[in-house]
DNA sequence: CAACGGACCTGCCTGC
DNA sequence: TGCAGGCAGGTCCGTT
């Protein structure tokens, strides 16, 4: 579900109801996620008061007293606030409860999400440590991308998609992005231009960015923290397009599989 | 190193 | 109606 736009929605649809709150209770129905869900977490969260939520690259990060929990939503994950001890569903795996009363739930169907906690610097968390730069940050440009995909041969798209590249980008972005730099998804990454990549680079920016101001891209399921679909599906230009007219020149969006991921592109506006 | 495929899961849709 | 197969917003890990 949730590329960086998705979960930055996430992270600021929930921040109002969890920040400066205290924890009273951590409910685990099931600890089987991408990693097993710590067994200290409930120790570790209770009586922790919430002092800040950060996101980096797909991650949320919440700053407590003592620590920070680290928490990733994989492919179908979902975190809701939820108005006391509503029945939770069959894939609500996690309740964090709040002495306001108020529940942060976890929801992931696929359980490819997944829950740490750490008492050191977060950002230096092993899962965190080798992640490129934040697409949105000044840190990352074309420049960036141009030195980085020297003597290197794999499609663009992978390269793009790769988080030590840059962070942030899925499956969805990647797509919208390379098209609205009219380049081909399977260009050998080192063979592109630094012009070409400084363009690249201010259309991942706005298309990020677009998708937050939208509030993310809703497909099947994606919902805010507080419920809100995403409206950028209607602004999708390629992505679940096949078969349907280029907006640009009208020719028919092709599918085909790169990386084992569903590629879409136009085949004349992408070169 | 770089690149690739497989793995982890459930749900939903298609086609026979 | 049932069932098999393929696909889905991610990303780590083992093998070449």
């Amino acid at each position: 579900m949730p590329e960086l736009p998705e979960v930055e929605i996430t992270r600021r649809g929930i921040a109002p109801h969890v920040l400066g709150h205290a924890v009273e209770d951590v409910i685990v129905r099931d600890r089987h996620l991408r990693w097993p869900v710590p067994g200290t977490l409930r120790r570790a969260l209770r009586g922790q008061r919430v002092r800040g939520i950060e996101r980096r690259a797909k991650y949320l990060i919440f700053r407590m007293d003592a620590g920070s929990m680290i928490l990733h939503l994989g492919m179908s994950g979902s975190l809701r606030v939820v108005d006391g001890p509503a029945p939770p569903g069959k894939h609500d795996h996690v309740d964090i409860v709040f002495d306001s009363g108020v529940r942060l739930r976890f929801r992931d169907p696929r359980r490819f999400g997944s829950i740490h906690w750490t008492r050191a610097d977060p950002l230096r968390h092993k899962l965190l440590k080798g992640l490129g730069p934040e697409p949105l940050s000044e840190t990352f440009d074309g420049n960036h991308l141009h030195a980085r995909s020297r003597g290197r041969r794999l499609a663009v798209k992978s390269f793009l998609m790769d988080s030590r590249t840059l962070v942030g980008v899925g499956n969805i972005y990647a797509n919208e992005a390379l098209f609205g730099a009219g380049l081909h998804p399977r260009r050998p990454a080192g063979r592109i231009s630094l012009a070409r990549y400084e363009q690249l680079a201010k259309e991942i920016k706005q298309v990020l960015a677009r998708a937050v101001q939208s509030g993310g891209t809703t497909l099947r399921d994606f919902v805010s923290g507080v419920g809100e679909p995403g409206y950028f599906s209607q602004e999708l230009r390629v992505y679940d397009r096949a078969g349907l007219p280029c907006v640009v020149c009208g020719r028919p969006i092709r599918s085909v599989r790169l990386g084992q991921r569903s590629t879409f592109y136009c085949p004349r506006c992408q070169k």
